[in-house]
DNA sequence: GCATTTGTATTAAAAGAGTAGTACACTATA
DNA sequence: TATAGTGTACTACTCTTTTAATACAAATGC
C-alpha cells in the first residue's frame, strides 16, 4: 500500500469500490480485519478503523464474533455515491470561497459546468 | 483569528482576498512578514508559511531581504481561480454521472452544500 | 462445552501537522 | 560602510492523527 493518504482510508476506499463494482453482494461477509490485515500487511487494527468507518457510513455491518457484512446495496449504493460526491463538492466549494468567489459566481460556473456533461454516459 | 482552520491558511486566504479585492496590485509590496504577524499577533513563521504558499501558488514573489510583492495581475489570480474552481467541479460532477446520479440530483446535492458554507464576509 | 475465530475496546507508541524560537543571509538606505 | 529591515532556514516544542500492542467479548463449529 503506498502512503500519503492513511492504511485506513485506502482501505476503507478499497472496500467500497470493490462493492460497487459487485464483487461483495448484499448480506454477503467480508474478509475478517485479522485475514485483511495479514494480506494486506498491515495492522488488524488499521482494518478495524477503516471497516468502523463502513459502518458508520452505512455500508458495512459488523457482527460482533460473527464477522462482518455487506448492507442492503440499493440504499448503499445511494448513500455512497451521494456522501462521495458530497465531499468532492464541497471541496470544490471550498476552494472558491477560499480564493474569494461569492455564491452567485460558483454557482454559474457550476450550473455551466453541469449543463455541458452529457446526461448518461460514461459507465 | 479564529481557529478551526490553521493561521497560516486563513493569513493565505486574507492576502487572497485583498488582492482580488484589488487592495494590492501587481508588483505592490506586501506587509513585511513580521508587520503582519505583529498585526495578526501570530509568530513570524506563521505568515512567512502562508507568504511561501502563495509562492507556490504563483501569487507572490519574495525578494531575499527586500520584500514581498504582488507577481500576478489581479486578472490572471481571478482568472486561475476559476479555473482551479472549474476544473474541481467538473471533477466532481464526473463522479457523479459515474454513480449515475441525474442532473437534478446533482445539483441538489450541490446547492445543500454551497449554503451549507456561509459568504465569507469582507474583512 | 470448548476451542477457535470473529469484532470491539483500551491503551500506548509512532508519526505528522502547526506553531514558535532563534539564527542566518540578503537588501535597502542613511 | 553600518545599521536596520527583510525573507528564509533550521530546530524544537506541542498537539492531533495514525498505527500498533494487548486484552476483552461475542459467536461459530466441532
Amino acid at each position: 500500500m503506498e502512503d500519503g493518504v492513511p492504511f485506513y482510508l485506502q482501505i476503507a476506499d478499497l472496500i467500497r469500490q470493490q462493492i460497487l463494482a459487485g464483487r461483495y453482494r448484499a448480506g454477503e461477509k467480508l474478509p475478517s480485519v485479522r485475514d485483511l490485515a495479514v494480506e494486506l500487511r498491515v495492522n488488524p487494527n488499521t482494518v478495524a478503523r477503516a471497516y468502523m468507518l463502513l459502518q458508520t457510513e452505512g455500508t458495512l455491518e459488523g457482527r460482533h464474533g460473527g464477522g462482518s457484512f455487506v448492507t442492503q446495496p440499493e440504499d448503499t449504493t445511494r448513500l455512497l455515491a451521494r456522501r462521495t460526491v458530497e465531499a468532492e463538492l464541497q471541496k470544490a466549494i471550498d476552494s472558491a470561497r477560499r480564493f474569494g468567489l461569492k455564491t452567485s459566481d460558483i454557482r454559474e460556473i457550476f450550473e455551466k459546468n453541469l449543463l455541458s456533461t452529457p446526461e448518461d454516459p460514461q459507465p
